[in-house]
DNA sequence: GTTCCTGCAAAATTTTTGCATCAGT
DNA sequence: ACTGATGCAAAAATTTTGCAGGAAC
């Protein structure tokens, strides 16, 4: 679980590395990294911008999400999420490798975060004896939620 | 590893399940059950597509792929793998639980398939202990293949 | 003879790029 | 002032859908 306090230190960490990198503190970019810098988990550009849209300041344009989560991901303070669907997810990327994976119900869309400690254990096994130097790991898990199971099957609107 | 004899009888397995779904043995998605036959490993759309056009035979095109693969992933024929790029790729499902996941060399491109029954334990474990019923899962691990790490870095057009 | 399948073209969706303008250093 | 950042619109790329004709059962 990632506390406020990291979540701070992301933000702060952000900004940072954005000034290091010679770059300027323009609206929309700052806009994006505090946005995701209160999040737990990923969210789509489109749902990026949604939120920030309906917050009082800046309405940003779609591209100059898509640039700053661009910039951010080259940066390494944001770590790109494909789980499966049509769009990508973005979320903070936290460098003291505390990291987690998700979670998709098949039946809501709702996404879950995951994390265990055995399962990244087999896996750096893993990547030890494989002839493949491996930088990161994405894992995703498909099914039904706890309250889609629950229930009888009620499939929301795709 | 996906021996010979496999890979015939998952495109036996596909044939019938397709007949018992009461859907008919058209050109196209024929095609695409015996290319998809003879791959270890997983094909984009487009790269399934340039095959038949390549082969002798028919020269489908692109929305009847697409649609073939569709009804193959329903009848659980086929699974969709997202490697986070653009497109999504495809390889057959066999049905004795026998299943592999991905690693993408960020410099080349290249897929390995990947297996190791540590990570599947760990990864059931995992998932007995999870508020969450699971029915499937993917691993993606990116990083560098064995020939792009040996080598100083050299970058393929992307 | 139905009903499904196919191929083409058009549409829909997500993401990227061009360009003129604005803003940060 | 110089150069990066932004917003709009257009473009690109992938996947889906509509429709008319053809093929399987």
């Amino acid at each position: 679980m990632t506390t406020a306090r990291e979540r701070a230190a992301w933000a702060r960490h952000a900004e940072q590395a954005i000034g290091d990198a010679g770059l300027r503190a323009g609206g929309a970019r700052r806009a994006v990294v505090e946005l995701l810098a209160k999040q737990d988990c990923c969210l789509s550009a489109q749902e990026i911008r949604d939120a920030l849209v309906a917050a009082p300041g800046a309405t940003p344009g779609m591209a100059s999400v898509y640039r700053a989560l661009d910039t951010l991901t080259d940066l390494h303070l944001v770590h790109k999420v494909d789980l499966g669907g049509a769009v990508a997810r973005y979320e903070p990327a936290h460098p003291d490798g505390d990291h987690h994976h998700h979670a998709v119900c098949r039946d809501c869309g709702a996404v879950v975060a995951i994390e265990d400690d055995g399962v990244e254990r087999a896996l750096h096994e893993m990547a030890d004896r494989l002839a493949f130097q491996v930088d990161a790991h994405d894992i995703t898990l498909h099914g039904r939620c706890a309250a889609c199971a629950g229930q009888t099957k009620t499939r929301r609107a795709r």
